[in-house]
DNA sequence: GACCTTTGTTGAACGCTGTCCAATAGTCGG
DNA sequence: CCGACTATTGGACAGCGTTCAACAAAGGTC
């Protein structure tokens, strides 16, 4: 009744709803993504806790109940959100030979186009979106920072080092500072994108020539 | 007495509380801390929409409502607990002369003994542990790492550029690399603290003198 | 075309949450 | 010892996420 009251507000597969048929049964894979990219859009809007599983399927012109038989729990709903986006593309495989300067140039250069073209995505997905810097949520993009490492170590030539937990930990703490350093661009206007690009460029095989070394010795 | 002290420790108050006295008067402040104390543990424990107001009383040994008449709502209560830890010391002040070799030396230092002597405080603020990726959570700690900043600046003697956005922006990124740094040693121990510290007295140096006077330039 | 099985979908019911507020009872000054 | 003050309580409330038995749309079968 409330349900229905709100669900007339707008979209297409409500008003269908509303005015066509009660109850439209659809494929449950249509359904699904259907679900999926209202919640995907609403969980981008608004912090998790203020999206209720009421909203998404007022939205969706469904039942609440229908989203739990779907995924189970409204933290699965999230969950799976967090894992389609974090599959989404964002570096790209490298056309040029691994390794060279060029290589690194491309790679930091799709890196960039990546997130000038959706600036919004980048910053919510590097903003620990998660609803309680949750255990699950920060595995996920744990695994993707990892990911990251590996195709920048490739990048760079320095794939032969990816099983040194010491050159992972180098890399991930320069992944660091390139998430603060775009956050400070796309986020904060602090830097332009140029001067990112040419950081980026410059530290990485900077830090590799002059620090790596460093972190190889096993005594100061 | 004894009562209270038994009250901000463990859930003894619960049962201190129900036999031998059914009301406590406290203090407001006295109160307010307690209360403070409480919810900081249980919020260093598990995530934040695992920790009920319920939760938090019990433990403390009061009514759910007195809760409500300290901080006003359970958000309140969890941004005065963020305020609280972000105004604890990790730093420190620097005894030597600023931007010495010796008074960046100094600084890296304190900054990791505070974090080897409370290693679970650095991973809880650093983990952005905020309900929900929330703007004011995400603006206090935001606030803590500008000031951090800031004490970065003065210690390496570039206190004179604190107003230069591109400065800022430069080492707020060097911020991300440290915080990555420190997370892969307490929290991954994929590198040790002398690792660390080798890296981090000689990145910032290194970084200042070759990559910053190429952001300086307007085109590259 | 009518039946029946399958299954996508519903909506009421439940327990728990955070929040409010009138009533209650410790505490202290006079 | 009394009265005023106020810290504290506990019940009421709306809203949340979750469950589940009942319902209805599709598709095969005859």
């Amino acid at each position: 009744m409330l349900a229905w009251g709100a669900a007339t507000r707008e979209h297409e597969a409500v008003n269908a709803a509303e005015t066509t048929a009660r109850r439209v049964r659809m494929d449950p894979d249509e359904r699904r993504d259907q679900i999926l990219r209202v919640a995907a859009r609403l969980f981008g809007d608004r912090p998790y806790s203020e999206v209720s599983i009421s909203d998404i399927a007022a939205e969706a012109g469904i039942a609440r109940g229908l989203l739990h038989h779907y995924f189970g729990s409204k933290r699965e709903l999230y969950l799976e959100v967090v894992r389609a986006s974090s599959r989404e593309p964002l570096g790209g495989d490298t056309a040029a030979v691994l390794g060279t300067e060029q290589a690194w140039a491309t790679a930091v250069d799709r890196f960039l186009q990546a997130i000038d073209h959706h600036p919004e995505r980048w910053l919510a997905a590097v903003n620990v979106g998660g609803p309680e810097s949750d255990d699950e949520v920060a595995a996920i993009l744990d695994e993707t920072r990892e990911i990251l490492a590996d195709h920048t170590l490739a990048a760079i030539g320095l794939d032969d080092r990816a099983d040194d937990p010491v050159v992972r930990a180098f890399i991930r703490a320069w992944g660091g500072f390139v998430q603060e350093l775009t956050i400070e661009w796309v986020g904060r206007a602090r830097i332009d994108r140029d001067r990112v690009r040419r950081t980026m460029l410059a530290t990485l095989p900077l830090l590799v020539e002059r620090i790596l070394p460093l972190l190889d010795e096993h005594d100061a």
